[in-house]
DNA sequence: ATACTAATATCA
DNA sequence: GATATTAGTATG
């Protein structure tokens, strides 16, 4: 008998390919999100059904294979999500759920997995072993407990990781599977220790840095249901776990939960997203929490820290190591204790400040630090693009002259071996710990003691326990307050918070905040819940996020001429849509990387759809654009 | 992304 | 004029 063969029509994206969406056809019905295989010019290459269409006006070539892989609606649904909003195309999007190699094998699981875990895995969890939690601890358990979103804003030392380790346990109790996000994962193995001690082998890693065969591994143990929690840096968030139940986000306040490749995802935001797609529940915990979640979601507080130790601070003018400094430093290491000391990184550009004052020349439209031009000679807004000469003496305060130079790790170094030369400095940094290995050595020579005083960047604030710190310096957060962006407060802010939190866990401890804006910081030293709501209140009157949101277009070019037109055809377009918000433009403040001039827009609307949708209308491959962007540079 | 094509530079 | 290098364009 013979059978009359309908044809079908499918929209695929391809694999690996900035190609646009294609139309190919089929003698079968497929379904949303099937791997097949097409022929694209005169190879032939894997592409996912994205959608079934109407048969076209143009010819259209024939999928010549159909293999067994599938993403699954929600993977469909929430890269499409991804695509729209952060801009990237949906291959880029699909490839977050691919860890590696060709998407074939990866994504067949749904419902097969499903069935292993609900036949086969019962979940036994030694509960009498969970850790005990204090009063506070239960307090705050039974409070997330009620909501499906919380964000567990609790003080450093108070246990936030004991009640991370009851709601694994009754997400596990539940059969339900469980993805915890933290930040920098490579460098931070405690909490993997931590959970492998009450859930053992259902428990594993992943981020980028993983081998390929560790990937492989991880992933299939994720196939055989035997992984029921996956701790991981912001990729981990997509992998092919089945029924996940709970989401905890960990440091949540964090700037490197936002992806700076395509997709520019913020892994934060779309555990929200995905956790309310999957009815799962959802945790985002930190000590010093962002401004928009503390505004946007339900707070859980967590005050009481195990050991109540006395915290002192201490603030000092200047800008760096002095007098009152070392003479802090000499009287910790004749005590036998020991201290950290805290510079931010350097970063790309300069400002110019008053070393007797400390203000740094701000911006008259946009009150922002204006940055130092590369010939200095001139002072340069980085959002509007106003410019000024530089002045001799400072504005302020007749100080002068006025200073731009920073010192880094290194020189904080020499300068404080020069006087206490038999101190013994470690440096703690992103140029000295580039493995697990010398991280792990430099913890554990803090901890024997072998190191005196251990100076370092960011990397001190990121989790680590250092015990018997009596002594925090932390130095340059003027730096961090002055720059030309408008969550500069709240980094310097937080950062004061979490390397203050690194001191005084076991022993009494002082805290030598080296400032020139001594109000701002001391007003909030021992509150940071009184800077949140103060800064809440800031970004509403000045109107910044949460209450509008922002975008950033950035344009690059070899030529700097063709640069600068396409964001000036950008503009164009952009002025037809009188809902957003052209809030700056011009050159970046970092003008040229590799050997191509940047420019860039700067865009503000009270809605993110108004905002996606004049967005969508300047999209091309000329422009780069970046939702909800943390980074101006 | 990449195969293919048109445009331009390089060289005997 | 032939060939190498580069820039631009379309892919169903």
């Amino acid at each position: 008998m013979q059978k009359e063969y309908s044809i079908y029509y499918y929209n695929i994206s391809l694999q690996n390919s900035s190609a646009p969406i294609l139309t190919y056809s089929y003698h079968a019905s497929l379904s949303i999100g099937t791997v097949v295989i097409v022929p694209v010019k005169s190879t032939i290459k894997y592409a996912t059904v994205i959608a079934k269409v109407e048969k076209p006006e143009f010819e259209t070539s024939e999928i010549v294979d159909v293999t067994d892989s599938c993403f699954s609606d929600f993977q469909m649904n929430t890269a499409k999500f991804i695509a729209s909003y952060y801009f990237s195309s949906i291959s880029e999007a699909l490839a977050l759920f691919v860890p590696f190699g060709n998407a074939l094998g990866v994504c067949q699981h749904t419902e097969k997995n499903k069935l292993d875990t609900q036949i086969g895995g019962e979940a036994n969890i030694p509960y009498e072993f969970l850790p005990a939690l204090t009063t506070s601890q239960q307090k705050a358990l039974s409070e997330i407990e009620t909501k499906q979103l919380s964000l567990l804003f609790g003080v450093t030392g108070a246990g936030k990781t004991e009640i991370f380790i009851h709601l694994i346990a009754q997400a596990l109790l539940e059969n339900k599977s469980v993805i915890m996000l933290m930040p920098e994962i490579a460098l931070t193995p405690q909490m993997l220790h931590r959970l492998e001690k009450y859930f053992g082998s259902s428990v594993a890693l992943w981020h980028s840095r993983l081998t390929k065969k560790q990937k492989e591994t991880t992933l299939n143990r994720i196939q055989n249901g035997e992984i029921k929690i996956i701790a991981g840096a912001r990729s981990a968030l997509f992998m092919p776990l089945s029924n996940i139940g709970l989401i905890i986000v960990d440091e949540e306040h964090d700037d490197s939960y936002k992806s700076m490749m395509r997709p520019r995802y913020n892994a934060r935001d779309m555990t929200i997203y995905m956790g309310d797609k999957l009815s799962a529940k959802v945790l985002l915990a930190s000590a010093t929490p962002s401004i928009s979640s503390f505004h946007k979601y339900p707070v859980v507080r967590l005050k009481t820290p195990f050991v109540k130790t006395n915290k002192q601070y201490k603030f000092i003018s200047g800008n760096s190591i002095d007098r009152e400094s070392i003479s802090m430093l000499q009287q910790t290491i004749e005590s036998k204790n020991q201290a950290i000391v805290f510079l931010p990184t350097r970063g790309n550009f300069k400002f110019l400040y008053c070393n007797s004052c400390g203000a740094t020349h701000k911006c008259p439209f946009c009150s922002v630090g204006m940055a130092l031009h590369r010939d200095n000679r001139h002072l340069r807004c980085h959002y509007c693009g106003y410019s000024e000469a530089i002045t001799e003496s400072c504005k302020e305060c007749g100080h002068s002259p006025l200073s731009s130079e920073r010192i880094g790790t290194k020189e904080a170094i020499e300068l404080i071996s020069e006087s206490l030369p038999n101190a013994n400095i470690a440096q703690f940094d992103k140029d000295s710990i580039t493995t697990p290995t010398k991280l792990h050595n430099a913890l554990k020579s803090l901890e024997s003691k072998a190191t005196d005083i251990l100076v370092g960047t960011q990397m001190l604030s990121k989790g680590h326990d250092y015990p018997d710190i009596t002594l925090a310096v932390i130095m340059g957060l003027d730096y961090m307050i002055g720059m030309a962006d408008f969550r500069a407060k709240e980094r310097a802010i937080s950062m004061l918070f979490q390397i203050a939190g690194r001191s005084g866990r076991t022993k009494d401890a002082t805290v030598l905040v080296q400032t020139n804006y001594t109000d701002i910081f001391s007003s909030y030293i021992t509150d940071y819940e009184l800077f949140l709501k103060d800064e809440v209140e800031f970004r509403n009157m000045a109107n910044y996020p949460p209450f509008c949101s922002m975008a950033r277009i950035v344009i690059s070019n070899v030529k700097y001429d063709k640069a600068e037109q396409t964001m000036n055809q950008a503009i164009t377009k952009l002025k037809l849509f009188n809902d957003i918000e052209i809030i700056g433009h011009g050159k970046a403040p970092i003008e040229r990387i590799a050997n191509r001039y940047r420019y860039h827009i700067i865009l503000r609307s009270k809605t993110k759809k108004s905002l996606l949708t004049a967005l969508h209308s300047v999209k091309n491959k000329d422009i780069e654009i970046d939702m909800d962007s943390l980074d101006f540079s």
